[in-house]
DNA sequence: ACTGACTCGTAC
DNA sequence: GACGTACGAGTCAGTT
């Protein structure tokens, strides 16, 4: 008895793409998470299977019978994006290249031509095997000889069902699995069931009457409503029956032989696999008895340097002058820390350029901590003006380093990890070794960890941090002119040149700047919370007569709602939620939950601003956080250790916070913010006339807004009326609903629905540009701000209609968040700019996404207002001018408002 | 002791 | 489930 394997291209390929991530592709940029694991699926079954004879069935994109039949047949299916699109062809190649045969047939989808196959080869006798991802080859399983394996999600979750199998999963026999579908309604297919109906009313229905025609003879037999809702869709029931049954004499013309492997078209196989660098896939082939004809792969080369260590400041001197006399190409250069890139001391630098190929230098950071400044001043002239253009990995923390010595590093040319966030702001990391893997296809050992630089090598896995360091210092002058060119191609340059790159210089200086705090005022603020949240946790426990960890969720869930019978509200992932806005739901109900409110906001403050910041303090008084510039994926800032992003302002309590940033002794402090960035820029991407206009009015944007929408005049919009248009507005440019709306005005979703109804009637240019820009990053499966920023957004095409919906908010978002924050960088480098161009002393301590800080010297002060004023009001010409708030002040808080 | 998942809460 | 982007504190369960 032969075994036949037969595979859904279409349907295995899908799963492959949504359960791989989409940053998975080939140096040239080539995504190939589908392909990667379609074939590696493809390895596993042949080798588990061993199968005598193997198709793959694909569908043609051309209308079936179907949509004859049912002209709405899969009329909901989106168009599937370009990147998986190519990878259809990719996985063609693989089988064409592998030797397997494809089918498919003009008219019929992949599922027919399977069902012709397996009827065919279960007549002779044969086993079959289904592989798949579609559920309606269940029913081919009524012939004992066949079996559907059944990929669940993923790539290697499966599982085989024989005829017991589908019954236990679906509750009927494979041949009754048709009507079954037809009254459950399939979905992915846009065929809608019954109501009421789900799988085990079907199930029910169809066992227990043999069939539709049953159930429809006997509907007298059941409840009123099921009985009226069968009888309302009989029609397009029985015509999804007639949809859901697969034919099984599609006209095939092919043979039991032409299911054969054929074999292996080695060199094709060698080249596509290297193309694709699926190295260990092409390990694995041998698994499945390809080793015989297979060339041996391309060695996965790991890049080699030699390392020459300076010694002494006048090597050091020498080698500087000569790279600057020289002058290379491109001087690859990395810092090595001693702790924490960027904050803590250096511990050398590495160097490699073309004059020494395959060998770097490597300076320690003694030679240039040293009384002799010569290799500081050495180091400086081939970093300052006119020296080789500088390629470096992390250029922020080598600047601060380097910052730190008195050399100012002018000659920026590729931050390789800036490049690579701006390639794909959607990976999590961009380490070296990665990049260089992905763009120049070589390997880099890299540090297991940062911490573990300079270590001692134990293991014998690493080595030395001078020859790591020059590993890396080659590896980012090879990777550099790759990134450079993959940014050109994808049209980032000037986005790179004029914002991103001179930002590194910026932010390095805002950190090594850091911002003053008034420590003593900090600890006094700190000291009253630790005592109010001691004081509120000693009357929660004795409200709740129970002595209990108030800051542990599943302790505070036993006691309110088992101990104290509280009526819970929302669920979370693992039980009933607790937080403010549950609570404030039963506010009335039990004592308890005044205070637990109140502590929790005292604890909040406590924990995270009052230890927290008081933590960060540096040893010279000012708080030096790190400004990320590769990690928001819409292209924002973020800041860490502390975060100085998030400092309360809402409430008064919370904002005495910002009394404790304070300028240097004799300085004031200025903050400058956008007015209504986020809105201007919406504004200004709709083109919508209305809120155009109201901008160029220059009123109360929220009580323009408010009037419109109520269709009242401006000054008679009530406060409430303001307030809901203002958070209709705030929730604009993140896709909110009508739900969240009502849930932010406490009022009922139909008002709230009401409300953003009129808010798109008064600004319908709004929703349009929402839709256009969900329509267009679906099409193209990124979205792009005005300046060119990209951002990938897989989920759009996710079959899962939860994470799709959450894609296309993420892409509204992503245009509006990304243009304010190019804005905002626009003016960051520029402000900087002025501020050394006009040999002030004012400096930049701080931002926050819509607003800079600075530290001004009182004679400067006028002369900075004007100049910061129109440099970030100027930084972006819009349809709507864009408007700053200026303050002077004693701290953060006194300047604010 | 460390790590990741989870919940919660702060900012724009 | 329902509002996008971040960071961090604290708890807990699982692993070393």
């Amino acid at each position: 008895m032969a075994k036949l394997l037969l595979l859904d291209g279409h349907s295995l390929t899908y799963r492959a793409f949504f359960a791989l991530p989409t940053d998975m592709a080939t140096a040239s940029g080539q995504v190939t998470n589908a392909v990667f694991g379609f074939t590696s699926m493809l390895i596993n079954l042949l080798r588990d299977h061993e199968p005598d004879r193997i198709a793959v069935a694909f569908d043609r994109a051309e209308p079936t019978f179907r949509h004859q039949l049912v002209p709405s047949y899969k009329a909901q299916r989106e168009e599937a994006p370009d990147i998986l699109r190519q990878q259809l062809g990719l996985v063609r190649q693989v089988l064409e290249a592998l030797g397997i045969p494809m089918i498919d047939a003009a008219g019929f989808e992949a599922d027919d031509v399977i069902a012709t196959l397996a009827t065919r080869a279960a007549q002779a006798g044969d086993e079959v095997i289904i592989v798949t991802g579609d559920r309606d080859t269940y029913q081919l399983v009524c012939d004992p000889l066949v079996k559907v394996l059944y990929n669940r999600r993923g790539v290697s979750d499966y599982v085989l069902y024989d005829e017991a199998g589908i019954r236990e999963r679906t509750g009927v026999s494979p041949t009754e699995y048709p009507e079954y579908a037809a009254l459950r309604g399939d979905p992915s297919d846009n065929l809608p069931g019954v109501p009421g109906v789900g799988e085990k009313t079907a199930a029910k229905l169809i066992t227990t009457h043999g069939g539709l025609d049953g159930v429809f003879a006997n509907l007298a037999a059941l409840t009123p409503k099921l009985r009226a809702n069968l009888a309302e869709h009989e029609k397009h029931v029985r015509r999804n029956a007639e949809v859901m049954v697969l034919l099984r004499d599609v006209p095939l013309e092919v043979g039991p032989d032409d299911l054969a492997r054929r074999p292996f078209e080695a060199e094709t196989v060698r080249d596509l696999f290297n193309f694709l660098e699926f190295r260990s896939l092409y390990q694995r082939l041998s698994e499945v008895g390809a080793h015989a004809g297979l060339p041996p792969a391309e060695e996965a080369a790991t890049l080699e340097c030699g390392v020459r260590e300076t010694t002494s400041t006048d090597d050091a001197v020498a080698l500087f002058e000569r790279l600057a006399r020289e002058v290379p190409e491109r001087l690859g250069l990395v810092a090595r820390f001693a702790g924490d890139p960027g904050r803590s001391p250096l511990s050398g630098l590495a160097v490699a350029t073309q004059l020494d190929p395959g060998e770097g230098a490597w300076v320690p950071a003694a030679l240039l901590t040293t009384d002799d400044p010569a290799p500081r001043e050495a180091l400086a002239r081939l970093l300052g003006p006119g020296g080789p253009p500088l390629v470096t990995h992390g250029a922020k923390a080598l600047m601060r380093g380097l910052g730190n010595l008195d050399v100012d590093v002018r000659t920026l040319d590729l931050d390789t990890e800036v490049a690579g966030y701006l390639l794909d702001p959607a990976e999590s990391s961009y380490l070296l070794g990665e990049l260089l893997s992905r763009y120049v296809g070589l390997g880099l050992e890299e540090p297991s960890s940062p911490a573990a630089e300079g270590r001692l090598d134990l293991d014998g896995a690493g080595d030395a941090l001078p020859a790591e360091a020059a590993r890396s210092a080659l590896a980012v002058a090879r990777l550099a002119p790759a990134v450079g060119q993959a940014l050109s191609d994808q049209g980032l340059s000037r986005l790179y040149e004029e914002v991103e790159r001179p930002l590194v210089r910026v932010l390095a200086r805002m950190e090594t700047a850091g911002v003053g705090v008034d420590v003593e005022y900090l600890r006094q603020l700190n000291q009253g919370l630790v005592a109010d949240a001691a004081r509120l946790e000693a009357e929660i426990h004795e409200a709740a007569g129970e002595v209990f960890l108030v800051n542990s969720t599943p302790q505070l869930r036993a006691v309110l709602f088992d101990k104290l019978g509280l009526a819970p509200n929302k669920r979370t992932k693992t039980g009933f939620s607790t937080d403010a806005s549950s609570l404030e739901k039963l506010r009335d109900q039990h004592p308890v939950i005044e205070l637990l409110l109140r502590y929790r906001e005292v604890e909040k403050l406590r924990s995270t601003y009052g230890e927290g910041l008081v933590a960060e303090v540096a040893d010279d008084g000012r708080i030096h956080a790190t400004f990320h510039q590769t990690v928001a994926r819409t292209g924002r800032l973020s800041s860490d250790r502390p975060n100085l992003h998030n400092i309360p302002v809402r409430t008064d309590e919370g904002r005495r916070f910002r009394r404790a940033f304070v300028p240097a002794p004799g300085y004031e402090l200025l903050v400058a913010d956008y007015n209504q960035i986020e809105l201007r820029v919406i504004a200004h991407l709709a083109e919508d006339p209305g809120l155009v206009e109201a901008f160029e009015a220059g009123r109360d944007i929220h009580t323009t807004t408010a009037a419109r929408v109520f269709g009242v005049d401006d000054t008679e919009v009530t406060p409430g009326q303001r307030a809901k248009a203002k958070m209709v507005s705030y929730g604009l440019a993140y896709g909110m609903e009508s739900y969240g709306l009502a849930q932010r005005l406490a009022i009922p979703v139909a008002e709230a629905q009401d409300i953003l109804d009129a808010y798109f009637v008064a600004f319908p240019r709004v929703r349009a540009y929402m839709e256009a820009t969900v329509a267009e990053a679906r099409q193209r499966g990124y979205t792009e701000t005005l300046m060119g920023r990209r951002r990938p957004i897989p989920e759009l095409s996710s079959p899962n209609y939860r994470i799709r919906q959450a894609g296309e908010r993420q892409a509204m978002n992503a245009g509006i968040q990304g243009l304010a924050a190019d804005i905002f960088k626009v003016a960051l480098v520029a402000l900087d700019g002025r501020l050394e161009a006009e040999g002030v002393r004012s400096r930049l301590v701080l931002q926050v996404h819509d607003e800079v800080i600075l530290e001004v010297p009182p004679d400067e002060h006028d002369t900075m207002a004007e100049l910061v004023e129109a440099t970030m009001a100027g930084a972006c010409e819009l349809s709507v001018p864009l408007e700053v708030n200026l303050s002077f002040g004693a701290s953060w808080a006194d300047a604010k408002g």
